[in-house]
DNA sequence: ATAATCGAAAATTTTGAAATTTCCTCGCTT
DNA sequence: AAGCGAGGAAATTTCAAAATTTTCGATTAT
């Protein structure tokens, strides 16, 4: 891939490799390799870089360039409570103020979650069908809060979900895939559907929370 | 002021320009005055306007360049909802963990903000005090949740919270000074000390909530 | 008179290279 | 043999200019 491309794509293909997998957490992010990749010259990619340390998937040192941001307990700790914290207010917000677009919204977001989770059950393995089952967790979560009328809230919350994938995307770990998944996902619509804010925010803690112990 | 000025205190001037008062909401950051007044290159000046659209406090727009953040009415109604449920959700914590250190570091803060404020009541105007003021309120609402133990909660309640200050920055409204701060900013410690959740959350939003009618 | 289009000027983005700093290795001293 | 330090290679940062895109004004056609 020794060809041009332009700079919103090479954006894109950076943030799928950091969220999906190609490169892991603490990888550093060597130039070299990266211009000759994306036949860009190195101030391109600093920008974009840049733009990615923006949303915390990369950091940053001066006079010591840029690497994948690293796992560590600490911040997966971290970032499990702030989305928590985000999911929750964004779901509660939703059943308070959603309406039946909301439902809909949340109702296909899960139908097609479940649909593929189903599958990823059959086979024991989420690596063939990894890109279709991140994005459609990604809209099933995303959905969740859709209807909070806050943009600030949701943009938030996106940056911490990435960042949130980032340090679960091992091999070992199944790319952050748990059997456990298909009910908990089916509770939490269930008691959004239901407008049962009390439960909804137990479902979402109930989901995540597992990621909490390493601390 | 045509000299050669080092990269981070470019950002931090930039970002002081943009939070107390002397770049408004929604002026365009034309590059040749900017250039001029720092004596660097466009790469430079770009690399710096990027890391401040990433704090919220500049928008780009691809082929468009970068401007202030504009002030809308929706916006600063997002940024206080959005404020409300981090500081009290970050006052709250610090509540729960917080220990003699932290009571100390809010009691050092607030008697701080409080002798600047009386000052200030006493004049009737912030300007003579601005940068005091400004920083001495930006040491209290940190201090609040400053034991909350989440550097996420923090890091994106302070981003807020200077985006928040950027949209209230016009002399009209005093710089964003009420004479309601000094008790406001006392029920808040009051309740904070007294380890009342509950009363905190209540004062925290009482505090801010004059900002949500505009909507 | 209004709207559309062409062209010049300004601004943005990308590039390639120079200047600076850091990192690593090899050789020297103890 | 271990530690220290110098030298060189690699990487980062900054710069100045070329290439691209947008903006603005003026001319022309409807």
């Amino acid at each position: 891939m020794a060809h041009k491309t332009e700079t919103p794509d090479i954006y894109r293909d950076l943030h799928m490799q950091l969220t999906i997998g190609g490169i892991g957490p603490g990888q550093k992010l060597m130039p070299e390799p990266l211009r000759a990749r994306y036949g860009c010259s190195a101030n391109t990619l600093r920008e974009v870089l840049l733009r990615l340390s923006s949303v915390g998937l990369v950091v940053f040192e001066e006079q010591r360039g840029f690497r994948a941001q690293p796992a560590s307990s600490q911040r997966i700790h971290d970032l499990t409570k702030f989305r928590i914290m985000l999911e929750q207010e964004g779901a509660a917000l939703s059943i308070r103020q959603g309406g039946i677009g909301w439902e809909a919204q949340l109702t296909a977001a899960h139908h097609k979650l479940s649909h593929i989770e189903a599958e990823i059950s059959r086979t024991g393995d989420v690596k063939p069908v990894l890109p279709l089952w991140s994005a459609a967790e990604w809209e099933f979560h995303d959905a969740l809060s859709a209807a909070c009328d806050s943009p600030l809230l949701r943009q938030t919350f996106h940056a911490v979900y990435d960042q949130f994938r980032q340090q679960l995307i091992t091999r070992a770990r199944n790319f952050g895939y748990f059997a456990d998944n298909v009910p908990e996902h089916q509770k939490i619509v269930d008691a959004a559907l239901a407008r049962d804010e009390g439960a909804c925010r137990q479902a979402i803690y109930d989901h995540l929370v597992r990621n909490m112990t390493g601390n």
